[in-house]
DNA sequence: ACATAATATTCCTTGACAGGAATATGCATT
DNA sequence: AATGCATATTCCTGTCAAGGAATATTATGT
């Protein structure tokens, strides 16, 4: 699965903003997010595919948090695409630089 | 359709792309991906919902371009990650001030 | 009005994926 | 070794979306 397919879905990317609070056993993400655990289960297993999150063993527990290098790749995506959309503050800014 | 699950699909992503190069007439992203004319027609279809792309019609051509309010709205999305994946730049700089 | 080009829509089939329920695995403690 | 906790896996089912083929729509030119 792509991370682009990894993000589509909603609860991936509730499990994602959790886990921005830092690592955390998967038990802790069924409790906050409310969910049967085989169901968070799964989700962890396809972020895990997808390299947006990293495991380690810690016992019994095992302990996720976000793998930062498929966010970059995501920024890479995005970046052709920001020129784009911050032309609005381009025009903006000529449109300051033409009152000068 | 939300815009994360717009840009999940790949033949959309290409899509999107080509029309960083401009507006154009669906027939010629038709052209240029070699894809069915159909299969286009309702990938632009879905793009326009999730308001990724902008239609005009122009004659008996509708011609698309992007549109950016939704790529801000990812880049808001990821803007909480960014901090996190460029941590590592932040431990080389811790590093290289530790070694002063 | 008719023919034609450009694009959209419908119908169908197929594959992928999410959720629920039940069960299996791995680790720790006694 | 046996029990219990934490987590993963399997199986099933329903749903949704993509692709292909055929057809419908819209606009233009004559």
């Amino acid at each position: 699965m792509s991370i682009f397919n990894a993000i589509a879905d909603p609860v991936r990317r509730d499990i994602l903003a959790v886990l921005r609070a830092g690592e955390q056993p998967a038990g802790h993400l069924v409790e906050t997010l409310n969910l049967p655990q085989p169901n968070v289960s799964k989700h962890l297993k396809a972020l895990h595919a997808a390299g947006l999150v990293k495991v380690r063993t810690d016992g019994p527990r095992r302990l996720y948090s976000l793998d930062p290098a498929p966010f970059a790749e995501l920024e890479a995506w995005l970046a052709p695409y920001r020129s784009f959309w911050s032309s609005k503050f381009d025009e903006l800014g000529d449109h300051l630089n033409r009152s000068d």
